[in-house]
DNA sequence: GTTGTGACTACCA
DNA sequence: ATGGTAGCCACAA
């Protein structure tokens, strides 16, 4: 039995990115056994209150870019933390140095 | 049941 | 590098 849902999984292994370190949609996925879910992980993100705790800002798309519109208040917000936690920024991307994340 | 949508990704010109 | 396309799959109507 599974009372797990798929949200659940990915949210726990969102809050398991250290700080200093981004995934990719793609990673998340499959760190949550579940290959091929790269687009419900933003789905999920994207549905996720103003207020959350989870480290949602970390999570960037496969080629390392904030995947939100340029203009959006959110982008601006992902930019802004990303910064602020020493992940270093090409304009909306992060150095591909910074993807060795490990859980 | 079918259809449309999306904070995705890999592949190809 | 840049842009288009096809595959992907949970979810809401």
């Amino acid at each position: 039995m599974s009372a797990i849902k798929i949200q659940e999984i990915v949210w726990q292994v969102v809050a398991s990115i250290p700080v200093g370190k981004v995934a990719t949609y793609g990673q998340i996925a499959r760190q949550a056994g579940y290959p091929g879910h790269a687009r419900y992980v933003g789905t999920l993100l994207s549905q996720l209150p103003e207020d959350t705790h989870l480290p949602w800002h970390r999570v960037v798309n496969a080629r390392g870019e904030i995947s939100l519109p340029v203009k959006s208040h959110s982008f601006n917000r992902q930019l802004a933390r990303l910064r602020s936690e020493g992940i270093e920024m090409k304009g909306s991307r992060v150095s591909l140095q910074q993807y060795g994340w490990k859980p």
